[in-house]
DNA sequence: ATAGACCATGTAATCGATTACAGTAAACGA
DNA sequence: TCGTTTACTGTAATCGATTACATGGTCTAT
């Protein structure tokens, strides 16, 4: 592979000339220019970039941790964050961390070794104050979790909000007896979630039920869903709606439901979260709050970038929009019961 | 960020001795070591792999180009190549080309520019003699997809062999009026499912007739899948089976049956193939054939593994087991009609 | 006692680009 | 006309590691 001395020797000019018309740094004069082009067509010249990054002391890498790339929630956002990123000239190295701490910290140490120039961390647990450590030398942003007490830009949606909305939709319907199925993790939308059913339900005059509250694998399993709304949907008196957070889980919900002998929505009413395709797949077509997963991503690569380009101060907080949407899987409970 | 010769200043060494220690080659007495580790720690020394990487001209990096990465298959596959990747010392770098080739082309010029050292390409289209001007000079493995005509080392299933099972069992079944949905993409899989749908009929004396194939849109979706059943499920005589090349389309021809009135498998069979999650979620399970996903991800990541490390010649093709899973969206047909 | 092997270490070249600095020539302004 | 920009180009230092080669000291075998 031809390197740029070989190029300049080939033009009969000096390695800086061609630097500066690669780089459209100084100026160089057409005649010049010319010359040079027609070297590195001839030689078929690509700069290295190895060499560039080294000297430039910059990888043009973002990093991107995720706890998996099989969950289409997590698919969806780094779907956004690698087209934003490509179209900015950067690649995005999306690393697994499984949901482990220790994972994702090995990773970001890819920051201090310069492989990467930022990250962006999907769905970090709350506590992760030693997060601070990485975040306070370089570039860093959260995507979808965060702590609200660990001052790291992020984006998200309003999951309180969200799911106060949810809930009141159900409690319009007339549902008095709902349960939720939410997760055993660490995240700040599972809490902001659990608040608002808890806040919703007791401004409404319903008293929550505490084995009303069903916490699903922190993956959000199908098959724990299903599982855990078996258990929901065994007891007396038995709820007549679940609220789910995440459309997986839903889908374990109503599927638990059928296996039961219980139809969806007459029997029993299921509300998902999220909003990946799953949600129109089979009958009936989930109702559920959509999350911009894609422009979440694509946002989260943005702010990335003024960061590390202008070393610009970013908003600490960024909140898309969501947006309940009601289809088949929700209706008003059967009073006759 | 200390650099190396740093290092060697606060133990009293030179940067040789540092170098040497840290990559385990030549030798270095206790006595050093135990102070160059010293020196390390206190100024907590992190080696920068840009000027590693440019000195050793490698990356550490390999390529992955995939038409997307919400697809779950493509995304299990994805997560086998980051899992294998991630354990020999290398990162993922991930493409998504839209199955454009002129992106595909695009994203392996990273090659050439030394930002990877090799490249795995899933879901590659027939015709790509283009490929083999990188595949001479540098480390490529297809997966999944790939061309018999152009002499890339690829992993991926017996495509054949699978569609025939699958056909087999469905004429053990009793089934004689067998639709298909392929899809209008160029993969090598989609002919060998179709040839063995075609073969396999013929070898039973049944007639394949052209009008019960009906191609979906080249990327799988749920949609066309759905609209293709409704139509072939709309012709006379009905077909009592279908044979999806893909999940996601089967679960659109399940829909698109039971918006019809039509029970699923009672009143027709469906088959799909890959089996991703989706054929466990909502009842009928969905016979489908198992591709090992993960596997075939894994594997081609050792393969081009062993051709950037050790330049071995690697076996051209590598066929992975399927496997034919029988669950609820297939019966006998019912022969009272 | 001495050649040869081996161990531990240092010196300095090297990878291929970018870029600060310097120099020359032409253009310009008054 | 002379000083001063301005345009264009070249020289050489530089980024931070790796590594070929050289050196001096120890040990072993004869």
């Amino acid at each position: 592979m031809a390197t740029m001395a070989e190029v300049a020797r080939e033009a009969g000019v000096s390695v800086a000339t061609v630097s500066r018309l690669l780089n459209q740094q100084g100026t160089v004069s057409p005649n010049t220019a010319e010359r040079v082009y027609a070297a590195i067509k001839k030689l078929s010249y690509e700069p290295n970039l190895l060499a560039r990054n080294f000297r430039k002391s910059e990888s043009r890498v973002i990093l991107i941790l995720a706890p998996n790339v099989t969950n289409p929630y997590y698919a969806h956002i780094l779907s956004g964050i690698g087209d934003a990123a490509a179209g900015m000239g950067y690649a995005a190295l999306i690393f697994t961390t499984g949901d482990d701490p220790a994972r994702e910290r090995d990773a970001l140490e890819m920051l201090k070794k310069h492989r990467a120039d930022g990250a962006i961390l999907i769905a970090s647990d709350m506590g992760c104050h030693w997060l601070l450590e990485y975040a306070d030398r370089y570039p860093i942003v959260q995507c979808s979790e965060y702590d609200p007490e660990v001052d790291i830009p992020h984006v998200s949606i309003d999951n309180y909000q969200a799911s106060q909305e949810s809930m009141e939709f159900l409690i319009a319907l007339g549902h008095r007896r709902i349960a939720m199925i939410s997760a055993e993790n660490a995240y700040i939308s599972t809490r902001l979630r659990v608040n608002a059913y808890r806040d919703t339900l007791a401004r409404h005059g319903i008293a929550p039920r505490e084995d009303y509250i069903a916490p699903a694998s922190h993956d959000y399993s199908f098959k724990s869903g299903k599982l855990r709304a078996k258990e929901l949907l065994g007891m007396n008196p038995r709820p007549t709606a679940i609220f789910c957070i995440s459309d997986t889980l839903a889908l374990g919900a109503i599927t638990a439901a059928k296996e039961l002998g219980l139809r969806v929505p007459e029997d029993v009413t299921v509300v998902g979260f999220d909003d990946v395709e799953h949600t129109t797949m089979l009958h009936p077509y989930i109702t559920t709050v959509a999350q911009p997963c894609y422009e979440l991503g694509k946002q989260s690569a943005h702010l990335l970038y003024a960061r590390m380009t202008q070393g610009k101060e970013i908003p600490r907080q960024t909140i898309l929009k969501h947006q309940l949407i009601v289809r088949e899987s929700s209706a008003p409970p059967d009073l006759l019961e």
